[in-house]
DNA sequence: ATGCCAACCCGGGGTTGA
């Protein structure tokens, strides 16, 4: 089995690219993040023409999270429980499906703007409220594999970006982030860090700015956590650094993870 | 060449992203 997770940063301005993608990468389930549509929005028949079922999460402009699947999609929940919300509303970040026989959460984790922020302490507000909803979703099926798939907007370690001196007060490296990742590989997930397919780093980001992206100034972000029966089925995992190049591209590449499930 | 920010809504400019 085939599970991906891509950043598209607008499904409208992305679709002709996420179709290619689609047929030509093959991914049984795909979580999706930054759809900016809402949730009757979301372009269903134009996946189903490839042969995939859509179950989506939007709330309008910003945000929205989605799966697809080509395995069956069940028990789809919109939202994780206990979610603080920003500034009094909720944010479409998380949606969960059973696809396959595999539970996956498609999260896009707040970005926090600056330590200090409102938006920041709504970001680790928010990570403690995944990890409850990871404890109950794990607890009652320990056989099940389970991930969550998404943009964390966290850097595990200085590696995980291209250079940790620019990094000075800016929010993505922070001990409390990196700890709210700790708390979840704690709690039994496993960090399925991909391969890349040229340099050292696996990078799945890149600012369109200051030709970030041929520089190779990028960073990982956008994370596999799995549990013990999903990590030890993993045989591959890479960044398709490939669709990011290019007119049209979205600034984060896809993770793609295969499974001997 | 991998190439110098893009997308949203609104109706040119502010907001967001990381």
């Amino acid at each position: 089995m085939r599970i991906a997770t891509w950043n598209v940063n607008s499904i409208g301005a992305r679709l002709d690219r996420l179709k290619g993608w689609l047929a030509a990468a093959q991914p049984d389930v795909l979580c999706l993040q930054e759809l900016k549509c809402a949730t009757e929005a979301f372009p269903a028949d134009q996946v189903a023409e490839l042969g995939y079922e859509t179950a989506a999460y939007g709330l309008g402009r910003w945000n929205g999270v989605a799966v697809l699947s080509r395995v069956g999609i069940t028990d789809v929940r919109r939202g994780i429980d206990g979610d603080p919300g920003y500034e009094d509303a909720e944010e479409a970040r998380a949606i969960g499906a059973t696809c396959g026989g595999v539970r996956v959460w498609s999260v896009y984790v707040p970005n926090g703007r600056e330590p200090g922020h409102a938006h920041y302490q709504y970001k680790l507000h928010w990570l403690e409220a995944l990890h409850g909803t990871v404890l109950v979703e794990t607890g009652g099926a320990p056989q099940r594999p389970f991930a969550v798939l998404g943009d964390f907007n966290i850097a595990p370690t200085d590696d995980d970006v291209w250079d940790i001196s620019r990094f000075a007060e800016s929010t993505h490296v922070t001990e409390p982030e990196r700890k709210a990742l700790a708390v979840l590989r704690d709690s039994g997930l496993t960090d399925v860090v991909p391969r890349p397919l040229k340099y050292d780093h696996p990078y799945t980001y890149w600012d369109y700015r200051a030709l970030a992206f041929p520089k190779n100034r990028g960073m990982r972000i956008d994370l596999v956590y799995g549990n013990q029966p999903f990590a030890g089925a993993v045989s591959d995992a890479y960044v398709d650094r490939e669709e990011r190049k290019g007119k049209g591209a979205s600034d984060h590449a896809p993770v793609v993870v295969d499974l001997d499930l």
